[in-house]
DNA sequence: GAGTGGTCTAGACCACAAT
DNA sequence: TTGTGGTCTAGACCACTCC
């Protein structure tokens, strides 16, 4: 953990902090830190690492900032657990338009391994002729079907994952980050109207043509790279997607 | 700007540096410094409030988060201008499939003077019997219509707005802060799927029951109270409303 | 009381932009 | 060359938690 050299070519400059940051972010990465390790104190690692606790503290702020580390004043740093408080919702935006928002509960309707068609195979960037899991689920608010969700997930990535069924009817991405290592990082969206089609309307218990809020979701791992396509049709009679742009 | 003074009560603790932001905020808010306005250097605000310029540095920087204020190196802090290059899209989640991303025209259909029914006040907290303005705007992207929105704002925090017709076809955020001093600071967001109505089948050009994205958007101002209240409904056919979460 | 993160200071140097 | 924000350091003190 050197800085730069200072030379007649300042391009290559990173900051300390930013290596810093680089480095406690591979450890997160290669799961040498499970979630809810405690970390080093700040000292400790500036010690470690050869810079100033400051520095140090800049670092582990900015992976506090995306929620891959919780300060705790007076007990440490430590690795953000997945099911943590609101931290649950951080990646389930529908909420109910009266009362308490909740994960709601979800069954299993199909689950197969299959050749990934080249759908999936873009989405998730796949290489040809690779495996993936394809999962369908119904999700129900107050025993109203009222979420059908498609996903899809390589079998690379979570091998033998038939040998953990039944599948926590909640929080899938709990299960990555535990029974594989996999920690989601960050979610794309993007939310489009639809009708629903007979089939839909048969799940769902509405009639073909009424509109749903489809949701095709890309989640992204720590390191950047794709882990999992969901798309869900929802229906938003008594629920609403919620967004705070600031 | 003192410290707290230390007392057997330290409850009404607050840091040195949020008192700081918050001075810098209140002038935000009164309008002492508008748009565009280049900020007393770090060292200067320092020497004005009595702290050191780290702590000044930290206020900037929370403001500069919330995209209030720009900082460039070896320029100054600026006041955040609103029609700023991609912070135009910060409150504008509509993108298309394909190609590049555009704030669409609007033509306005009807803009009046009405008072406030129950979901009016309700929406923007108003008192009974006080005044809005009710605006329709049809939006069109490559020439077609594609977003009607209802926008409901004040009459007391926009007087004389009809003055100002025709208004800007693009960005209303805008004219609100350069000619009212009102500057958006957050915006929240509620998403359905709805049928389209007869009437706006009409005018988006497609059938009745149509399935459309509802958007209902509570704007705050900068000062946290609520400055409009906005209902949109978009054909999401070439359409994705995009959102990114971690 | 000991240890942790959180705040605050003072001062040094660096990168960047304008002069 | 000057002035700005950006980084880095070293050290002090504060608030909080646990023993």
């Amino acid at each position: 953990m050197r800085r730069t050299p200072i030379s007649d070519a300042p391009l290559g400059y990173r900051p300390l902090y930013l290596q810093v940051r680089e480095s406690v972010l591979g450890r997160l990465i290669e799961g040498s830190w499970p979630p809810g390790a405690l970390l080093p104190s700040e000292h400790q690692l500036a010690s470690e690492l050869g810079v100033s606790q400051g520095t140090v503290r800049k670092a582990l702020d900015s992976l506090a900032a995306e929620h891959l580390l919780v300060r705790r004043q007076g007990r440490g740093t430590f690795v953000a657990e997945v099911e943590e408080g609101n931290i649950v919702f951080q990646f389930f935006r529908l909420t109910p338009d009266e009362g308490e928002r909740n994960l709601p509960e979800s069954k299993v309707t199909n689950i197969s391994k299959v050749t990934a068609d080249l759908a999936a195979r873009r989405a998730l960037e796949l290489m040809p002729r690779t495996f993936i899991w394809r999962i369908e689920r119904t999700r129900y608010v107050a025993e109203r079907a009222t979420i059908l969700e498609r996903i899809v997930i390589s079998t690379e990535r979570f091998p033998a994952l038939d040998r953990l069924i039944p599948l926590p009817t909640k929080n899938l991405y709990a299960l990555y980050a535990h029974r594989f290592g996999v920690r989601v990082g960050r979610v794309e969206e993007r939310l489009k109207a639809v009708a629903a089609s007979a089939r839909d309307g048969r799940a769902l218990g509405c009639a073909k043509g009424t509109p749903l809020l489809a949701i095709e979701r890309i989640a992204y791992s720590i390191d950047g790279s794709r882990i999992e396509w969901r798309q869900s049709r929802c229906l938003t009679d008594a629920f609403h997607y919620y967004a705070e742009l600031r």
